[in-house]
DNA sequence: TTGAAAGCGCTAACAC
DNA sequence: GTGTTAGCGCTTTCAA
């Protein structure tokens, strides 16, 4: 593999004029150019851009930690994140753990010793602790997860607000007996369950309050609705902590013979492209994981270029997005 | 940031022995040990990979290009690459240009800049020079594309064999009039549609072939069926390039009243998670992502260890999926 | 406008 | 078992 050492001797010019060159520094003679850009074109010339790396002491990269690419919702995120910063003229890497707490933590050792001019934390499981300590290292901005430690900041969308919307939605219809199936422990996962509780209150239903165990997949949507199944008396409506949950849950209640909406009301949350399909149909909370992405991109810069020193917590509205999920119960509401 | 040679002077030491340490290399008194894993962490101390990089040549770093993020097809194909290259000690760094060829472009080099290890190429748009040229430096395996230049290495599903598969089986059901909706200039793309048209042609349906123009997304299905809905006289059956594609196009169809499979069937290509739920329940043609994922990493690896210099082409046997997309065509077939 | 030289943080070869 | 040193490929003073 040719160095600048190669590139310099064939075009008979110091390392430094080829450095000039590379990095689109001015001040180079015609000449002298044109000579070097085609010793690197012969000699098959890319910049090492570790070497560049250790002496610039930055990589201009952003890296990006996210925790379950098969989620079209992180999709959208990307598309976001990407295009900020490419008019930026920074670079994203992205990695991920697959969902395994261990394997992603390691994922995020991997882009700080690699040493990314910036993290993007998008809902993993990696502890606080983790955060904390790569905080210390780099700018970080986490995605939909409360942060404890002021070292790090946070772009979320108000999961309080939007459980309520979801809840609200129900009880205008009449449900009453609206349960909820959670997300596991992501950080998200849990305050959503936190606003449904809440809502749950703030509407007097807190003696119809149901949650059982789920997870942010389809398969722990499906493995919540089959405990809901089980009970003696049924929901009328189902709140279930994202879409992929939803969806099935959604699976689980129609092999079981029920029928949406008319047996039973059904939201998600996250609004990502499998909710919007034609035949998926689903009611669901909308968050913009697209402008989530480009603003966790703004964040990490103002640190980065240090325009900003204080902790800084964006919170984007979710918005409810009424499908074919959702209807009045089968019968009518008691009060 | 702490460097290797502020842990040394912590615990007393030398740098080389700080480095041993940090490489699990054996041969260090317990004592010394324990002094410089105590400043490392009281320093948080990370080793810079990029200085490691520098003087080892090699990072344990695969790069992948994804072209389209938003397709869970590629999130199964990641799982599979992640999970065989973990265990076999390398990390792996995702990279996307989000369907812009030439930030594609850009993106894989700078993957190369970074010296990875060797690169997977998942059925990008990168045109066939770049692809070359990456080839010069580092070992490539291509995904689901033909290589002309055998620099490179690939792992394909016989996406003639797909095509024909689905031909088959809409055949077997009475169809005569298949249509295709094509999956854009991407490489796969162009093999599946001449799949259809060979086996048009072998079953004596050439008289009947037509195909629109589409891509590998659901606004490109929408917009094919869209063109097939102004003929004339209508297919009886839709051979869609991918499952995001057909998706599109089941939307465009039942928005025009169609009924599927009882007015129009139609068959996907890929079978992704999507084509698997209950409520798309999608005939289509899969592919194993995962398991390509996984070769494509044992191919990459080989090259790395010198194991092989010849040029190896994995091909993977696609199958039928039959869901609920597909049946007899309304009137009974002419022949 | 050009070149020489120091040094980024690390590993590896060697000496002790 | 431990320390010293050269050098990975680059950028960045600084001089010429």
């Amino acid at each position: 593999m040719p160095t600048i050492l190669d590139v310099a001797r064939r075009a008979g010019v110091s390392k430094s004029l080829v450095s000039m060159v590379t990095r689109g520094e001015g001040g180079v003679s015609e000449e002298k150019r044109r000579a070097i850009l085609e010793a690197i074109d012969e000699l098959d010339y890319r910049p090492n851009a570790m070497a560049r790396g250790l002496v610039q002491r930055q990589t201009r990269i952003l890296g990006v930690m996210i925790s379950d690419l098969q989620n079209p919702f992180f999709g959208a995120v990307i598309s976001g994140i990407q295009e900020r910063a490419e008019e930026r003229g920074f670079r994203v890497l992205i990695t991920t753990g697959d969902r395994t707490p261990s394997v992603e933590e390691s994922a995020m050792e991997n882009l700080l010793e690699l040493r990314v001019d910036g993290l993007i934390l998008a809902s993993p499981r990696v502890g606080d602790e983790a955060i904390a300590h790569a905080g210390r290292s780099v700018p970080v901005v986490v995605l939909n997860r409360d942060t404890n430690d002021d070292s790090s900041d946070s772009v979320t969308n108000d999961n309080i607000a939007g459980a309520r919307l979801a809840v609200e939605h129900l009880v205008s219809f009449g449900h009453r007996r609206i349960a909820f199936i959670e997300g596991g422990v992501g950080a998200g996962a849990r305050i959503r369950r936190e606003g449904y509780l809440r809502a749950m209150r703030d509407f007097g239903l807190e003696e119809e309050i149901v949650t059982v165990e789920g997870r942010h997949t389809e398969e722990g949507g499906h493995q919540g609705a089959m405990e809901l199944l089980k009970m003696r008396v049924l929901p009328t409506a189902v709140f279930a902590s994202n879409d992929l949950c939803a969806i099935g849950a959604m699976t689980a209640f129609e092999e079981a013979g029920l029928s949406i909406p008319d047996d039973l009301s059904l939201v998600g949350y996250d609004n990502n492209r499998m909710a919007a399909l034609r035949h998926i149909s689903l009611t669901t909370i909308d968050q913009p994981g697209g402008d989530m992405g480009r603003s966790a991109v703004e964040r990490l810069l103002e640190r980065i270029d240090g325009d900003r020193t204080e902790p800084s917590h964006d919170v984007v509205s979710p918005s409810l997005v009424v499908r074919s999920t959702t209807g009045p119960p089968r019968f009518e509401a008691k009060a």
